[in-house]
DNA sequence: TATACACCCTGTAGTCGCTATAGGGTCAAG
DNA sequence: CTTGACCCTATAGCGACTACAGGGTGTATA
């Protein structure tokens, strides 16, 4: 029956995920702990294989731990509403549109900085004074 | 002379910083060990304030504190060439621009998936088919 | 003078999502 | 019988703070 049980680094290969990172996943409550063998290895069923894949897409798109283990749970019970997903994976996307806004007037800051600098000597260096706040003297 | 002895709570408040985060600064060599009054009170220039305010520019600009400290050093030896300045700007601005363009790509991915998505029940939901690799059965 | 209160001190631990050791045990092949 | 790949636990580190715990200081007021 149980035949096909895979091995913490099987789960790693398949995954693309560090074993260390599998270890950090089942320790902290997303990856349910497996069965073990003799030797106390772990001894993982293909539903685990399944559920890692889902976190790390998950974690590919940018949702948080918290996030993850939220979808994880309403994506076990299938008869639910799936409002509550709409509601995390909306939350997440306006999270990183708001970061591509600041990112974007940052670099406009950051362009204006470096274009004003025309590579003379620190002192006279117009990046340095766009971030000192007065010059010390008089 | 030094009347003008500003506290820790001072700088706190001219700089929008927490004080936990200036003394974090001090301990991680950003901003030198000021002076201390009777009391063990820390008692700081008008230059300390100065060095914070660049610190926390450079921070709001999203430089590394590492890159911070470079900053600061190089804006010391005022007689320096600015290309060292420029190779950290021009690096930092590089990676934003980078980070955007992951952000976005990001956000085109988010935004398809939400928009598969027509408020039915988890088991029919396209986020979470999104996510999950293959349908458990058959 | 007592005491309340705002402010300051040190030191340590927590955040997030891993990653990297240290110091061992297991298992198959040669 | 030893090598080597794999696995185990436990702990500490990253960056940039932030939040305590458990005190001390300084001043205004009852
Ligand atoms: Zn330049
Ligand atoms: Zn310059
Ligand atoms: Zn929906
Ligand atoms: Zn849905």
């Amino acid at each position: 029956m149980s035949s096909a049980h895979l091995s913490i680094g099987d789960l790693s290969r398949a995954t693309g995920t560090k074993v260390e990172t599998i270890r950090f996943y089942e320790k902290n409550g997303l990856l349910p702990e497996p069965s073990r063998t003799q030797g106390n290895y772990r001894a993982y069923e293909p539903a685990h294989l399944s559920r890692l894949s889902f976190i790390r897409r998950a974690r590919d798109l940018g949702f948080s731990l918290d996030q993850v283990r939220a979808l994880l749970t309403l994506s076990d019970d299938r008869s639910q509403s799936c409002a509550a997903v709409d509601v995390i994976a909306r939350a997440h996307r306006d999270e990183v549109e708001r970061k591509i806004k600041d990112l974007q007037s940052l670099k406009t800051v950051l362009d204006q900085v470096i274009e004003s600098c025309h590579c003379n000597i620190v002192a006279d260096c117009a990046i340095i004074e766009s971030l000192a706040p007065a010059p010390q003297g008089s």
